[in-house]
DNA sequence: TCTAGCTCTGTTTTT
DNA sequence: CAGAGCTAGA
């Protein structure tokens, strides 16, 4: 039963439905609180409402601060709540991403920490251009060095907030030496001191110094304390550890966090995301209150229960029975494809069938993959039948060549240390200062500690021999960059950018190059300049101000294609992978490459965590259907340019048959539809034993949980694999009995399955969750 | 200094 | 099968 929700004194039209589990999460406000929020089960909603809450019980709208992992949910959320409170006040919350709440902050406190105002935010190919060079300039081996493998490690130690001052001090430099990498301390040192040189942070930069500016300076801490009086975090379960630390920083005063997350859902540990950070969360708070959201108001009861004994399987989680009270719904189809180009047609068909036949409209389609490269197959198989489609991802716009070159003038104009910005442009268009004259640069720059742009002013002055013609062409190009950069104050950032791209004499050479790449260029300058003109009314439009240089700066290095276009207007099916999925529903989903090597990834096979973060993965993919779920995998696929031929992914094993068909002989038939297995329904608690009959199999809507109390629901997802008949007690165990394991304490046994050597038990433990234990390797003790 | 063409290499996901 | 990086030749 749903109550409505109204927020008396706003306006009258605003009204919310809210279960009971939810209202109780949006009303819990007196301390931190941890809302475990099932898939489609109203994650956005109940932030939403609560930010309208508490602004109706008078909190300001400045002090409330909203982070979000991306540009996109951010703007949705606002533009939700602004339809609840107004606009007016909607307009003033501190909502945002990490990172541009961060770059925010540190621009205004640059001074305490030593950073540049007009600081330059490289992305990862600049960071990845300078860490290759450093890799040189030391003369290391590069078969052993790789920059990106270089750059992950120091990312890595940024994320687990350690500087390269402090590197050379953890143990982060013992798996260095297994890496083969030892050094690394020594490219961290450098990589650090260049980007000081240079003016510039990078994407982990922004949460390190964050941390270091609240933890080295308490004023500076506690003004931000006394602002930000809620903190709510959406997706806490992607939070890393630097992320999770600064919020514990800024909640250390009131402890009013509110942080929403699934951790079922935890998708981004490659990024230094830690599942951790949303389990133990009540270990840093441990007076905060616990609300689980498991009414799942998306998805069929199929999709959620095949998600749900997919899941299952995975041991470290929080305990919860998402269940939907939607229809049935049809069951998910496996299909096997001869090859990934097969995969494709077949994809294209079905659309087509669900199309003409169904009445589905395009744009209830999504087909989602492990990898971007998997786009191709689908895309052109879509193209063939004439379906229309939009790739979500990819190539952000502001990672095109062209657009970055434009970019790259802007940030030497404003931050003239901006080396790689230098490096980028200083030859282009060809003004022939080559690979000698930059070398030389890049030398004289080091040596002296001096930018590379300031030599490039003066050469003589530094000690740099040039030739007179490479004097003037240095010359030219600096006092291009200076009469911008003297402009710069009054000047209009539209502008700006058009005059750099003639004056520049960018958009003659393209005009003269004439082809139809420098064609599509010019387009993309096009575009870039629409998305300044943007950027500057929404500017306005928001605060009234005009927009700098310098904000418009860093949205473009914080804005990722997914954040550009709102591709839902039009009728288009949506290819993307599963990563770039997340948070977002169709009514139709397609998940292609359902394959082992794929999903799981081939370098996830190794280690139970990566390969439980597979099944994450695969479970979000199934989770963001609402009505129809396909899987698909190819008997042979081109990967890395030869044939391959992989078998279909261990996870769909982990499905329960009962929600698949097309599995085994693809015959439904096997399915025996008129048996009724109460084993089925067997309750992972004990409190469930209570009413060991008349369970059935759909629980009616009616009879929903009373409210967040501990009643447990139907369990509808089944915990094992086969429904084998349970056995009633193995050896002197049976369910009931008190166990006590090494690792995870005590506990009571609460189901039994399988025979030996395959029994397994499943126990719930007080204080370490539920988890299944296979019999014959668990180590654990029966208990009086 | 530039460019065309060659070889090599690598391969997940992204704020 | 790309894309990056390198070499040779203009």
């Amino acid at each position: 039963m749903t109550v409505p929700v109204f927020f008396y004194g706003m306006d009258d039209m605003v009204q919310q439905e809210l279960n009971p589990a939810q209202q109780a999460a949006v009303m819990y406000n007196e301390g931190p609180s941890l809302v475990i929020a099932g898939a489609g089960s109203g994650k956005t909603r109940v932030l939403t409402c609560k930010i309208a809450y508490l602004l109706h019980l008078g909190l300001a709208p400045q002090s409330i601060l909203a982070l979000t992992f991306t540009n996109k949910a951010a703007r949705e959320m606002r533009t939700r709540i602004a339809d609840m409170v107004g606009k007016e006040q909607a307009r003033y919350l501190q909502m945002g991403t990490f990172h541009s709440i961060f770059a925010r902050i540190l621009r205004v406190e640059s001074d305490a920490i030593g950073l540049k105002h007009e600081y330059s935010i490289y992305d990862t190919s600049d960071s990845k251009s300078l860490v290759k060079k450093l890799i040189k300039e030391l003369a290391l081996d590069d078969t052993l060095y790789k920059p990106a493998a270089v750059l992950g490690r120091i990312s890595r130690a940024k994320n687990m907030l350690i500087d390269d001052r402090r590197y050379p001090e953890t143990d982060l430099i013992k798996e260095d030496y297994l890496l083969k990498m030892p050094r690394i301390k020594e490219i961290f040192a450098l990589y650090a001191e260049r980007m000081r040189e240079a003016g510039a942070i990078d994407f982990d930069d922004m949460l390190l110094l964050t941390y270091q500016l609240f933890s080295g300076h308490a004023e500076i801490l506690r003004k931000y304390q006394d602002l930000f009086q809620f903190i709510l975090v959406y997706e806490y379960q992607d939070t890393n550890h630097a992320q999770s630390q600064i919020i514990r920083l800024l909640a250390e005063k009131h402890h009013r966090v509110c942080v929403v997350g699934d951790d079922a859902q935890s998708i981004y540990s490659f990024r230094g995301a830690q599942i951790e950070n949303i389990l133990n969360f009540r270990k840093i708070y441990p007076e905060s209150r616990l609300f689980k959201l498991e009414q799942n108001y998306r998805s069929t009861q199929n999709i959620v229960g095949a998600a749900g004994s997919l899941i299952a399987k995975n041991r470290r989680q929080i305990p919860k029975q998402v269940f939907s009270t939607r229809e049935k719904g049809d069951p998910i189809r496996v299909t096997a494809a001869s090859s990934d180009f097969e995969e494709g047609c077949l994809v294209a068909r079905q659309i087509t069938r669900l199309h003409r036949d169904e009445g589905y409209d395009y744009r209830d389609f999504a087909v989602l993959y492990r990898t971007n490269s998997q786009s191709r197959m689908v895309e052109d198989a879509l193209r063939k039948s004439g379906i229309p489609y939009v790739i979500y991802g990819g190539v952000s716009f502001y990672q095109r060549k062209i657009v970055k070159d434009v970019v790259a003038y802007l940030r030497l104009i404003m931050n003239h240390s901006d080396e790689e910005a230098f490096k980028r442009i200083v030859n282009f268009p060809a003004r022939g200062i080559g690979a000698t004259t930059i070398d030389k640069l890049t030398d004289a720059a080091h040596r002296q500690g001096v930018p590379m742009y300031d030599i490039a002013c003066r050469p003589a002055a530094y000690g740099m021999s040039v030739n007179a013609g490479t004097q003037r062409k240095l010359e030219a190009f600096t006092t291009l960059i200076q009469e911008f950069t003297d402009q710069l104050p009054d000047y209009d950032v539209y502008d700006l950018v058009r005059d750099v791209v003639v004056k520049s004499t960018m958009q003659e050479f393209l005009q003269a190059e004439g082809t139809s790449d420098s064609e599509s260029e010019l387009q993309d300058i096009d575009e870039l300049l629409n998305m300044v003109h943007q950027f500057q009314e929404m500017r306005h439009e928001e605060d009234g101000g005009s927009a700098t240089l310098a904000e418009f700066l860093m949205d473009a290095a914080l804005l990722t294609d997914a954040d550009t276009d709102d591709a839902s207007a039009e009728s288009r099916v949506t290819l993307m992978t599963i990563h770039a999925a997340k948070g977002l529903e169709y009514k139709v989903i397609q998940v292609v490459g359902v394959e082992e090597d794929l999903l799981p990834s081939m370098h996830s096979i190794d280690r139970e965590e990566d390969l439980e973060e597979e099944r994450r993965l695969f479970y979000v993919a199934i989770t963001r259907a609402e009505q129809r779920c396909f899987l698909s995998y190819a008997k042979s696929r081109f990967r890395n340019g030869q044939s391959c031929y992989p078998s279909v992914s261990r996870f769909v094993d982990d499905i329960d048959a009962q929600f698949l068909v097309g599995r085994g002989d693809s015959e439904t038939s096997r399915v025996d539809f008129s048996r009724q297995d109460t084993s089925f329904f067997r309750s992972p608690s004990s409190a469930f034993r209570m009413q060991p009959h008349g369970l059935t199999a759909q629980p009616k809507p009616a009879s929903q949980p009373a409210a967040t109390g501990g009643r447990r629901l139907v369990r509808l997802a089944p915990r094992t694999q086969t429904p084998a008949p349970a056995p009633a007690s193995i050896g002197n165990l049976s369910v009931g009995t008190r166990v006590e394991h090494e690792r995870f304490g005590k506990g009571v046994v609460t189901a039994l399955d399988g025979t030996s050597p395959d029994a397994r038990i499943t126990v719930q433990f007080e204080n370490s969750g539920q988890r299944i234990l296979l019999l014959k390797f668990a180590k654990i003790k029966i208990i009086p």
